[in-house]
DNA sequence: GGAGTGATACTCGGATATCTGGTGTCCGAGTTTTCGCGG
DNA sequence: CCGCGAAAACTCGGACACCAGATATCCGAGTATCACTCC
């Protein structure tokens, strides 16, 4: 079970986008850019996340992504759900329906324990990114990298928005 | 991100070999006859399982697999990660520190927030799975299933177990 | 009849193919900007 | 100098190759069983 890589590249685009504000917008060269990844296939996620509504799109020159809402509305897990998909981990196969011992459906009124069990470790997975908006990340980013860092993308986006 | 399929027959089996108990094995194709999957590829994963300590493997004739501790020793989360590997679904490649705005190493001194969450939900997703042991889940078979199955489960064991 | 011995059948274990989904890339549709021209 | 228009450049969006890991399978190593023979 591995997460696609393309969520963390869609979860630091957001939070970058975040401190873009919503007046302004990066096209995916220049988050790629930023971050060191394939420009190309990172447009691939941003294009799930602006299906998703959490991005929204600019066309022609000046153009980019930006934010479709405030940074404080949208919660990790819409990021990871946009671009991972929406179905849980674990996808019971019912195979207790198989077998020597396997009996007419209507026998199987309760759902199957294991499959209950996935499901809930599922929910709180999820539960614990749906805690957690963009803004959130933001702060911690504020918080938590040295000054000379913040400084040096202020001026990486400075660059880049003139 | 999907599970392994061959965490479901992992667990499935394990219920099963906690019916068969301490003193008897099930070779993998009766394993696999029961759930109705292919045995070639079910061995794997039990070998996996053995290796990990949780099933015991008996050579020979009249051998196969058998618990390795009791029922209610073995969580779920070890059947999981057994199958399925030990490490975190969520990969930090560490991308803050790549592109136009990257920073000496010693820099970094806080982890990369996204990392942190991403662990958290890691462990919430482990946490619900270590909270529930394979006797559990023989109790919930049992409280769930219909008698008639129960009673059709019990015939084939003991018919293979003869 | 009982013990020993060899063959046999059955089991696990790891090495080997195949295939789906993630990874990576490309080109076309659409829009904004911009430059040139005319008034 | 200002307005208009056409061309150009830039952007997103979806369609197209490639590759790693999961899926599926096979055969060899090892062992308990069983039958046969001999005492």
């Amino acid at each position: 079970m591995k997460l696609s890589e393309g969520v963390e590249w869609g979860l630091h685009c957001g939070v970058l986008l975040g401190f873009v504000g919503p007046d302004a917008s990066l096209p995916t060269a220049r988050l790629a850019e930023y971050h060191g990844v394939p420009g190309a296939y990172l447009a691939k996620h941003l294009q799930a996340m602006s299906r998703a509504g959490i991005l929204e799109s600019v066309q022609g020159p000046g153009g980019g992504y930006r934010l479709a809402r405030p940074a404080a509305d949208i919660t990790v897990l819409e990021v990871v759900e946009a671009i991972d998909g929406r179905e849980s981990a674990f996808q019971c196969a019912e195979i207790r329906r198989r077998g020597p011992s396997a009996r007419p459906a209507r026998e199987y009124r309760v759902p199957c324990s294991i499959h209950s069990l996935m499901n809930r470790a599922d929910e709180a997975w999820r539960e614990e990114l749906r805690r957690v908006s963009l803004a959130d990340l933001m702060g911690q980013v504020v918080a938590g990298a040295s000054p000379k860092g913040l400084e040096q993308g202020a001026r990486w986006m400075q660059e880049v928005l003139k």
